[in-house]
DNA sequence: TCCGATGGTCAACCTGATTGACCATGCCCG
DNA sequence: CGGGCATGGTCAATCAGGTTGACCATCGGA
């Protein structure tokens, strides 16, 4: 009955459910436009210096052009801008503005507030369990691919 | 360190590492086309009557124009058949064609082969916790969007 | 017999990615 | 010093796997 499938799908389910969370949060924090997916930038940008392009896009994973859309989206929306780096001439940083700190900040307190809620709902024993089952997962299929 | 948006990543790894697991294992079985949200129609489909559209979308929880692709893809591929339902003009049965039966055989094959690896790499115990709590997950998310 | 519910379909769109091609700049090595 | 590969950013096209909305034919109960 509960095949691979399932699994699968509740995985995406899973996903699903926390990133919509994550939305409706930052949503209520009054920054309905910040999606899930720019969290990881948020987060991932140097407070003082500013991040490159293509680190941030190495620390959530990403394509640089897939993180290229998402600086160009934030960028759009006033939470970051892009600087040229006075040390590469060919590098630009991505920066946090006034209004993307502030973002950021509410950003980081809606994921602890579902991260809170989530473990509330699991318990802290399954709560790390899952994570810890997923980290091994993902490496070992990863591995597998290889 | 780690966030709610690693989980997020996390989890949507795992997926990813889980359907292409069952898809090279698929291919190797000498079905390169079948993908691994095929997986979920092949065995949602009744071997005798065959299946309304409607109810294998619901069977998935997949809205039923999102079904209609995956039909729509499998029938080109020649899996499966759409024939007028006798007991009611509005429907149509899905049916397993002598190939789609033959793809539906390896794709049981190939997810227990993947099920099997991941239990062996997981070890049972956490691998039921795994299931369990993600049913969880999605459960009490969903409930929290009503 | 009428009318709302149901089954299937078309079309448009979205998210979150991917690969490939490019160009300017950086930097090492001979 | 110069040549050439590596690196940072960008553009464009494409993809998977969905979504919502609008429609129409048929069904079936009041």
């Amino acid at each position: 009955m509960t095949s691979m499938a399932d699994l699968i799908r509740q995985l995406l389910e899973a996903r699903r459910a926390l990133a919509s969370e994550l939305d409706s949060d930052l949503a209520d924090r009054g920054f309905p436009d910040v999606r899930p997916g720019h969290a990881a930038v948020f987060l991932g940008v140097d407070r003082r210096s500013g991040s490159r392009l293509t680190d941030l896009a190495e620390h959530v994973r990403l394509t640089k052009q897939g993180m290229m859309a998402m600086v160009d989206d934030l960028e759009a929306r006033g939470y970051v801008r892009r600087v040229p780096d006075p040390n590469d001439a060919r590098a630009k940083l991505v920066r946090l503005t006034a209004r993307g700190r502030r973002a950021a900040a509410e950003c980081r307190r809606a994921m602890q507030s579902v991260e809170q809620r989530t473990r509330r709902q699991l318990g802290d024993r399954r709560y790390d369990t899952l994570r810890e089952t997923l980290e091994e997962l993902a490496e070992l299929e990863l591995e597998a691919e290889a």
